[in-house]
RNA sequence: GCGAAGGUGGCGGAACAGGCAGACGCGCUGGCCUUAGGAGCCAGUGCCGCAAGGCGUGCGGGUUCGAGUCCCGCCCUUCGCACCA
């Protein structure tokens, strides 16, 4: 028998406006006491929402419904970040103002909104492209600008020469500009900089205190990127000081040679005269790569020799200088002292120029080989070897004869295998050992391989001897040449230091700083910090943007727009050039605030991320004129509760916001100095996107039988992708919503499962969802005419063994999805927990001893259970219910923690680790072990099974099992 | 290379304090109903086995009465960062 069929266009359109009209997501503002500030990171506004961003705002949505019905007073507002790039080229490539453009996407979103039953606090709405935002933007850049935080200086940009825009770095791809594919240019250009450097150890810090995942706080402690070291000074020959930054202060003695970045200062001044021509092709050259190509190339060690000299500190060699892209100028000081020995860069770059390479740290792990070469020993020492329990191989080596392969470990025993190694050796032959020993053995005695003098002093020798090693240029190459010897030659661990005169013998974990205070003693260097992290670049030259609040006088110089002339309006114009506000020259031409006379404005917008930096204060005051937000609110709702975003902006946006935040907080603005208190990065829907080689990005929907090309039939290459509207593979809410209507679709994205991580849409999920609330419906109508009339509350005494199990579940029910909710958010499990209870109910109203005050109470909190996922369905059915309140005035059900332990359960008797019975007994029992105990060891199956065996022990986990162990 | 997350049925996933592995949903199989099914309802569904039983959470060891979960050693996948000194 089929009830009213289940028409979710019907009841939707019935209660789609209901809430908003009263009032239920109006945060009241002044009263504080029980305040909730949930927000969802605010959307870039292009064209459309599909499925994909439901995962955001539909699962904010269910968690804010769930929040009011706890009665918090819940901030949920919603905003738009609506400056940017693809506003600007659609007004370009169709001659529509971005604004126009802006605000009809806006109207899209919110209508996409509205279809989905997603609310917010509408009276807070933003937009960051209104002048009544921006100009707090741009009051922003003045702040920073009187605290020396916000400064112009010259920077490379990323410029298409097609299109004739610069772009920002996340716009090149590939090296490629994203819209054109041309390839991106280097331009130098006059930019302005926020000092967020400034603020990098408290960035760092303060990660610590956040309630935020510790995949995301990893990701920004790796791009603010500490290191500790020290900055070294080395003397030029000609005088000058080199500065170097390293992390291993400790391998000093290592430093056989210096490596500036072919941008660096001193390169000019000291380049000799027999190596400018060589040295200027290089910068050039070098300068000419663009970032992508100096790092595509990271294995081929480039580099030439500047000619000059400088003096190792420690040990007063003279060491060359030279010139490499593989050293960066904007990272420490953008040159390094190379310890090849110990350095995995600094040790390819050696060989392959090369320049010596010194030991100067002991392996750790004590290793060391050596390979004796045919011939070099008279007879007998392997036997030797092999009564000395000296681990060795035997082989040909080429056609000279029987080489042997040795390896050692241990001083100890290396100092027995030189011992034998003299014993034996051949007049006019050598042998050596290297690793955690660096010695050579000589006919006439050992010469450890400890300096450049060493270096030299061993080829020369060696070259004497043997011929063939005539072309090696150190004595590291010449090792280098047999493959026995590959991973002992170099190692970057920490170690007790050798080779290293005065402090030869410190230990590993003393090393660095007895070298750095060593260091300070000489005042020849120091303890220093670097950060990875490098200052916000945003100037954009562009016009969609908050315009840089500063004018260029030629008298007064850099002159910033006093705060009473704020905003700096966006000027008016019918068409936009591609040099964004650089081509309208009625908005440059300006008068000097200070001095009067003509002066020209600033043309650079600021990046977006500025706008979005600060927003979440602006929705405490939207409309204040006076100034950006009320800090006694803000102090009050801030920060933020619980912010829900996806991962994309680990880095760049969170790391702005608290930037910023801390900036306020230091102004004295703001009583609190982070942001977003806890944190959830929600996981991408992901579908297949097709790919044709002429035709680019197909629509899963056109793709022809067996993946071809609609247009070519040629095969496409299919991916599983985040949605994106670029790539095709968007599936629309609003057909979804057509079928099956919106709750379907709201509870297929909450139940596909869970909320942080990507998951691919299923055309077969989402009808899932729709069996579930046309049975869910069916279920409630259909005992509608039987609870009508019932008043009684459930008495629990009067029921028999299936409604105690039915409570139960109800109530273990009601504490499993208020726990998910308030807790880790794990919606799809809350989702599959009232999938479960409405079974049992289903399963329950067919008894015909059905407990009629049961099922009318069990419905009744199935419906507000379900309420903050679906909540037109379950309006529409509490409304039917005959209540005549709505469900966000009703406060979340409650559970008895008395009824869990009602009824019978079952436990399930385990002998030797295997299940081999199941008792049941009543709950109360089962929670005490005794009980448990008893029982189980009255079970007849379990008393078969023991017949003779002697029981060991008897474990009782009350609730859950009992385990017996027999021997 | 470094960092992080992850590897469980045919699929998405569950098991969140070491306690019945596979909840819930999809798919599949059989049945009912139907002129019909991309509808609905009922039953079944990790693998091997007629069964008793055995085997099962990437692989190999270990701790424990008991391991998806803890420890040691590997393999693989995804995502960040990447010549960062």
């Amino acid at each position: 028998m089929k009830g009213e069929p289940y028409d979710p266009h019907a009841i939707e359109d019935r209660w789609r406006d209901f809430w908003h009209k009263r009032g239920f997501f109006k945060a009241r503002i002044h009263d504080t006491s029980r305040k909730f500030y949930y927000l969802n990171m605010f959307p870039y506004p292009s064209g459309k929402l599909h499925a994909g961003h439901g995962r955001n705002y539909i699962l904010g949505d269910a968690i804010v419904r769930f929040l009011i019905m706890r009665g918090w007073n819940v901030l949920n507002p919603m905003g738009w970040d609506a400056f940017g790039l693809p506003a600007e080229n659609a007004a370009i490539e169709q001659g529509i103002h971005p604004r126009d453009w802006t605000w009809a996407n806006i109207r899209e979103f919110k209508r996409q909104f509205r279809a989905w039953g997603v609310e917010y606090d509408w009276d807070r709405e933003i937009a960051t492209c209104e002048p009544d935002y921006y100009k707090w933007t741009q009051w922003l850049f003045l702040k920073l600008y009187e605290r020396g935080l916000a400064y112009r200086a010259q920077g490379k940009v990323n410029h298409c020469p097609h299109c004739e825009v610069v772009l920002a770095n996340e716009q090149v791809i590939g090296g490629r500009c994203w819209r054109c594919g041309a390839e991106v240019e280097k331009r130098e250009l006059a930019q302005w900089y926020f000092k967020i450097t400034a603020y990098a150890d408290r960035l760092l810090r303060d990660l610590e205190k956040l309630d935020w995942p510790e995949h995301v706080k990893r990701m920004q402690e790796n791009w603010i990127g500490r290191s500790e070291g020290a900055e070294v000074t080395f003397k030029a020959e000609d005088g000058q000081d080199i500065v170097v930054f390293t992390t291993r202060p400790d391998t000093l003695w290592g430093a056989t040679f210096l490596v500036l970045a072919p941008e660096h200062p001193l390169v000019d001044a000291l380049t000799h005269p027999a190596h400018r021509d060589a040295v200027a092709a290089y910068r050039e050259a070098a300068t000419a790569k663009t970032e992508m190509e100096r790092t595509a190339k990271a294995l081929d060690k480039t580099g030439v020799p500047t000619g000059a000299h400088a003096v190792n500190p420690a040990n007063g060699e003279r060491i060359p200088i030279w010139i490499a892209d593989y050293v960066m100028m904007t990272y420490g000081t953008g040159a390094i002292m190379a310890v090849p020995a110990h350095d995995e860069r600094d040790f390819a770059f050696a060989l392959k120029h090369g320049l010596p390479i010194i030991p100067v740290i002991a392996r750790p792990d004590g290793l060391a080989k050596s390979f004796v070469f045919p011939g070099s020993v008279r007879s007998g020492l392997a036997e030797a070897l092999a009564r000395a329990n000296i681990a060795f191989t035997a082989g040909p080596h080429r056609d000279r004869g029987e080489a042997l392969y040795v390896t050692l470990r241990g001083e100890a025993e290396i100092d027995r295998y030189i011992d034998l190694v003299r014993a034996h050796l051949q007049p006019g032959s050598w042998c050596e050992v290297v690793g955690a020993r660096w010695a050579f053995v000589f006919d006439d005695g050992v010469v450890p391989f400890d300096s450049v003098a060493a270096d030299r002093k061993i080829l020369a020798r060696c070259k004497e001897l043997e011929p063939k090693v005539g072309d090696k240029r150190t004595v590291m190459e010449m090792l280098a040449g047999l493959d026995f010897y590959r991973d002992v030659l170099f190692h970057a661990e920490h170690g007790t230091m050798i080779h290293s005169g005065p402090l030869t013998g410190t230990p590993g974990e003393a090393a660095v700083a007895t070298t750095i205070r060593w260091l300070e003693e000489r005042g020849v260097g120091k303890a220093a910090v670097h950060w990875r992290l490098r200052d916000w670049l945003v100037s954009r030259q562009r016009y969609w943007g908050a315009p840089i609040p500063i004018v260029h006088c030629p008298e007064c110089g850099e002159v910033p727009v006093p705060e009473e002339d704020l905003p700096v309006l966006l000027p008016d114009v019918p068409t936009l050039g591609k040099q964004g506000l650089a081509d309208i020259p009625e908005f440059i031409l300006t008068r000097c605030p200070r001095c009067g006379g003509e002066a020209r404005r600033d043309t650079d917008t600021m990046d977006t991320f500025v706008d979005s930096s600060w927003y979440f204060l602006r929705y405490v005051s939207p409309s204040d004129g006076k100034r950006p937000f009320d800090p006694e609110l803000a102090n009050r709702w801030l920060p933020v509760d619980l912010y829900v975003g996806g991962v994309e902006h680990a880095i760049l946006h969170l790391l702005y916001s608290r930037f910023i935040t801390k900036f306020l907080h230091d102004l004295g603005l703001l009583a609190f100095d982070e942001p977003f208190r806890r944190l959830f990065t929600q996981g991408m829907i992901t579908y297949p996107a097709y790919w044709c080689p002429t035709h680019h990005w197909i629509s899963p929907r056109e793709v022809r039988e067996g993946d071809r090309c609609p247009k070519c039939g040629a095969p496409l290459e299919v991916s599983v992708l985040a949605m994106s509207k670029s790539k095709k593979n968007v599936v629309p809410p609003d057909e979804l919503i057509e079928r099956y209507g919106a709750d379907t679709e709201r509870l297929y994205t909450l139940f596909m499962g869970p909320p942080e991580r990507d998951i691919e849409w299923s055309e077969e999920g989402i009808r899932g969802a729709w069996r579930f609330l046309n049975r869910f419906w069916q279920l409630v109508i259909g005992e509608l005419p039987r609870i009508a009339a019932v008043r009684r509350e459930p008495d629990p005494a009067r029921f028999d063994a299936a409604a105690l199990a039915l409570w139960r579940k109800l109530h273990a029910t009601v504490q499993k999805v208020t726990e998910e909710l308030e807790g880790r958010l794990g919606l799809n499990t809350a989702v599959a927990a009232i999938m479960e209870l409405t079974n049992e109910l289903s399963a329950y109203v067919e008894r015909s001893d059905a407990d009629l005050t049961l099922i009318r109470q069990t419905i009744r909190t199935v419906v507000l259970l379900l309420a903050p996922f679906v909540p037109f369905v379950c309006e529409e059915l509490w409304h039917r219910l005959g209540e005549e309140k709505p469900i966000l005035e009703t406060p979340w059900p409650g559970y008895d923690p008395a009824a869990l332990s009602e009824g019978e359960v079952e436990i399930p008797v385990q002998i030797n680790g295997r299940v081999r019975a199941r008792v049941r007994l009543p709950a109360r029992d089962a929670a005490d072990a005794e009980a448990l105990k008893a029982m189980a060891l009255g079970d007849p199956t379990v008393q078969e099974r023991l017949r003779g065996h002697e029981v060991d022990r008897v474990i009782a986990v009350p609730g859950k099992l009992v385990s017996i162990v027999v021997r």
